[in-house]
DNA sequence: TTTAATATCTATAGCCACTATAGAGTCAAG
DNA sequence: CTTGACTCTATAGTGGCTATAGATATTAAA
C-alpha cells in the first residue's frame, strides 16, 4: 500500500501521515525502489488509534507516551489512566475558562444596542472599562 | 516612559509590547538618541484595551479591526457587535465540543480500574475500538 | 512509444500569539 | 571605572498541522 492509499483508508491527510513519521508517531514505512513508501495493512490501525487520541485532544506525546505502554501489555495502566484523569482536568479548566468567556460576552452584547454610533457604543466602552 | 515601565504598569511582558508593536496593534514608539522607545501615558490605555480583548480571546487581527473603529466614532457599530457575536458563537461551539470530549473521556476513565495490565486496559482497548 | 496526468518525494515556510535566547549596546549608581 | 540593570535587534521555538515549490516516479491514454 502506498501513502495515498492509506490516506484513503484512514482518511488523514497524507502529509498528516508523513508528519506523524517524522514525530515517530508511526515508524518509518519500507519503500519501493522509487522511494516510495510502502505500509502493510498494520498502520491503518495504527493511525486510526492515533486518530481516536487525538479526537480526546491528547498531546501527540501522550499518544507516543501510551503508544509505547501498548508495547508493555504485562505493564500495570495506571499511567495511562493517569494520562485520561489529567486530560478530563484540562478538559474542566478549560470549560470553566469558557463559560466566563461565555459570560463576559453576553454581557457585552447587552451592552450595545447594534445601532450605535461607534463613539457611544457600549462594547467599545466596556472594553475600555473593564476591570479583569 | 521606557518600555520595563509600560511593561509593570500593564502587567504585559516587554517582548509582548514589542510584538504588539510589529504587529501594528500600537503605534511605533519614539526613540531615545540611544535607541529606546518612548511612551508616554496614552499607551497604558491602549495596552490595556488589548488586554481586555484577549481576556475574551479575540485575535489580534480583530483587535485590529475594532481599533480602526474606535478611530471612526461616527460609524455605526454594527461590525463590533458582529465580532463579538461571532465570537459569542465560537465560545459555544468550543463548548459543545468539550462537553463533548469531557462525557467521552468519562467513560474511558469508567472503563478502566486502574490496576489492570496494560494488555487488559479498558481505556486502550476502547481507543482502539472507537468509531466516532 | 510518447506524452500527459497523477502520485509521490524532500525541504521549506506559514499559521497563531507569544516566549526564549544570543549577542550587542545604553545607562545609572557606587 | 566598573558593575549591573535595562534595552536593542534578530532569530528560533512552541503544537499540530497545512501549503507550497520543485523534483522524481508511476500510470494511463493517445
Ligand atoms: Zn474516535
Ligand atoms: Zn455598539
Ligand atoms: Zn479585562
Ligand atoms: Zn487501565
Amino acid at each position: 500500500m502506498k501513502i495515498g492509499q492509506v490516506s484513503k483508508k484512514t482518511d488523514l491527510p497524507v502529509q498528516t501521515i508523513r508528519y506523524y513519521e517524522t514525530q515517530n508517531l508511526i515508524k518509518s514505512a519500507g519503500r519501493t525502489e522509487g522511494n516510495f513508501r510502502v505500509y502493510d495493512s498494520k498502520v491503518i490501525d495504527q493511525l486510526e488509534f492515533i486518530k481516536h487520541c487525538r479526537h480526546l485532544d491528547l498531546s501527540l506525546s501522550d499518544i507516543k507516551r501510551i503508544n509505547e505502554l501498548r508495547d508493555n501489555p504485562n505493564a500495570v495502566c495506571e499511567e495511562v489512566n493517569e494520562l485520561i484523569n489529567d486530560q478530563v482536568k484540562m478538559v474542566k479548566i478549560k470549560m470553566k475558562e469558557l463559560r466566563h468567556l461565555k459570560t463576559q460576552l453576553e454581557a457585552l452584547t447587552d451592552s450595545c444596542s447594534n445601532n450605535q454610533k461607534v463613539g457611544d457604543c457600549g462594547i467599545i466602552k466596556s472594553l475600555q472599562e473593564c476591570d479583569c
